[in-house]
DNA sequence: ATAAGTGCAAACGTTTTGCCCTAGC
DNA sequence: GCTAGGGCAAAACGTTTGCACTTAT
């Protein structure tokens, strides 16, 4: 998450990212650069990766990596959860916080607010770091502590 | 999940499975085969693929495939979640179900019980059938529906 | 005898990288 | 003018696949 950001107000950057918020469709990095061609032309997929990157590092955007191949990015860094289709890989929105998501029969009030998705189950990872990491990390300070009210990444 | 599964029983198959279960590390793709290797010399990597991919789709390991780049694989089945060091990318487990997690202070909590990992946050996803692939799922029925108490994959 | 499964290598899709050039500061 | 960032193409990465051969059934 928050990295030091980019140094340089581009237009590549600025339209990659005017494009990601006009959709809602949490686009991979090909479909964005498709949609950003339509106004850059000359623009590269490199180019989009490399913002994408720097943007999700920044905080500004979200990158939505969780398997099945392709990562997808997300305009909006307000805190939702996603549900993610098993057959044709479409991202839609979901409402719930982890607190909503507890004890029986939330999967199926889940399923109301998803958006028309029918929801089948969920992934879920914690992350961290280990003793062994940990141990290395002593030796030279100054780690980005957690700061997005515990989603990372 | 639960698909057909294979239809011999055959010596790679066999050492990868054993393999998978006498390690207690998550193992990548790359690593079960370089493991697996001390006791088939002439093992290929497809081979340990395909048979992971078997496995799995039977429900006789679990693939834990949530973003980061490789796939890591997990011999025990039992429910139970995972902490993915963001530093090294090793994986641990925790035994803290949704319902435990749900409400403030359950990532401290946590903590405790991850095996020496610092917990810094989470991952979730949900998946489920999107509302266009649903239409033409109806056209041809058939579809293997969920059974294994809300997590899938 | 049949065909599921193997070994090998080539191909795949996604992402990263090196290089030289462009343009923001 | 300095150098972060872009364009392009090549490489890297994890994974899948085609094909001829092997082997469990």
């Amino acid at each position: 998450m928050n990295g030091p950001g980019p140094r340089r107000n581009t237009r590549q950057r600025a339209v990659v990212l005017e494009e990601l918020r006009g959709v809602n469709t949490h686009p991979t990095a090909v479909e964005l650069y498709q949609i950003v061609r339509r106004r850059l032309p000359k623009i590269s997929l490199g180019t989009v990766y490399r913002n994408l990157e720097l943007l999700s590092r920044a905080g500004t955007i979200r990158k939505l990596d969780l398997g099945s191949g392709e990562a997808r990015f997300d305009g909006d860094t307000r805190r939702h959860e996603h549900v993610r289709c098993v057959r044709c890989g479409r991202v839609g929105d979901v409402d719930a916080s982890p607190e909503e998501m507890a004890g029986r029969g939330a999967l199926e009030r889940l399923s109301t607010q998803a958006g028309g998705y029918q929801i089948l189950g969920y992934r879920l990872e914690f992350l961290g770091v280990c003793p062994r990491c940990a141990a290395a990390e002593t030796t030279r300070p100054g780690c980005p502590p957690m700061d997005n009210q515990g989603k990372v990444e």
